[in-house]
DNA sequence: GCGGCTCCGTAACGGGCGTTACGGTAACAT
DNA sequence: ATGTTACCGTAACGCCCGTTACGGAGCCGC
């Protein structure tokens, strides 16, 4: 290889393009002009570094992902009991500050990409499913003598309201502030029994 | 006027046709001809009826709130109690059916697209206000002991757990069935003691 | 130090987009 | 019957999109 590029580290940094207009931008805006813009390059490196645009949307979302999946896990594994822990994955998934807002908009920006599209979907799905488990294993070690039901609906009811709220949250801040989401969370866990 | 053109009639026509393009093909192919060729006429009677694609987007955002207003205002006139109109209000955001899935989806699409977009944000903003706001009322008229504060979080527990119950099915109505989400919303509202 | 190979910026192409202009047609007034 | 007017289909324009082709430039082995 001559002029050594950095390969994956340019991946990433068009990914994080991928994020910031889609974030500041909208889905309608996102096309490879504009995240070679935000990237600061020009489309002859997006077009070099991925065979197409929809390659770029799923590496980015992968990426998302993977981002995502290593601060949860720094998260779980730093927590002292199974309760701390559920708490604190879940808080992290609510849109509590500016990046968060952000990425609850990129995340957002992706599933309404994912309509039609095939793959954008199942990338969703299987991550989803996926964080749904971690859920599911967090509830049940923290309520060990629940049913397996009773847990699955609990599990159901958390991510859906950090889901929810992470949504509402990124497009309406000022009504849905961080101070709120905390105690709703909090309350939520309190009234299921988790605390 | 001749040739009589039922007005109204038709805008709704294009803006049911707006929302089956959003559902099924996604906002990145919600173009005019996409529309039109789905309201079964040409772009220039879209034109005709609307000056600009920007105005026909906002006038089919106007119209599914007024549609799930109607159905709103219909389904907690017929309750019984506030408990029972609490329950069946939120019960019908959720996306328990093909149609709801559909519509669940449909505003999704036009949230993403009011990321950018001022005039969908606020819009969305007013509707989504408007709509916690009833939720609130619901919920003190179901508990009046209860003090501003844990309405208010009860509230947002619940809005929220909709919204991302409605999103999460809509997206992967396999894992997030009718019955799950039927079990997990009467649940929480037990938990949280609007049973 | 030089030939060749890889990297990526530039520029163009075909297509689909929003929008506009225009003309045919159908209903009403007379 | 015929002129008038509103309705809307047709077709085109200019723009921006994804994608492709090409060429200059830097790095490596020799």
């Amino acid at each position: 290889m001559s002029r050594t590029a950095d390969v994956s580290a340019q991946e990433a940094r068009l990914s994080q393009a991928v994020w910031d207009v889609l974030a500041h931008e909208g889905l309608q805006r996102l096309t490879i002009r504009a995240v070679a813009a935000a990237a600061g390059c020009t489309t002859g490196l997006v077009m070099h570094r991925f065979p197409n645009r929809r390659a770029l949307l799923r590496h980015a979302r992968e990426l998302l992902h993977q981002r995502t999946l290593a601060r949860v896990e720094a998260i779980e594994a730093e927590a002292a009991t199974p309760r701390a822990a559920l708490r604190a994955v879940l808080h992290q998934g609510l849109a509590t500050d500016d990046e968060a807002i952000a990425e609850s908009t990129v995340w957002m920006g992706f599933l309404a990409a994912a309509v039609g599209d095939e793959e954008l979907l199942a990338l969703h799905r299987a991550n989803n499913r996926a964080w749904r488990k971690r859920i599911t294993r967090l509830v049940r070690a923290s309520a060990p003598d629940w049913s397996v039901g009773r847990a699955a609906t609990a599990t159901f009811a958390l991510i859906s309201m950090v889901e929810g709220a992470a949504t509402l949250a990124s497009a309406d801040p000022d009504t849905y502030s961080t101070a709120a989401q905390t105690v709703m969370l909090d309350a939520a866990l309190e009234a299921l029994g988790l605390v």
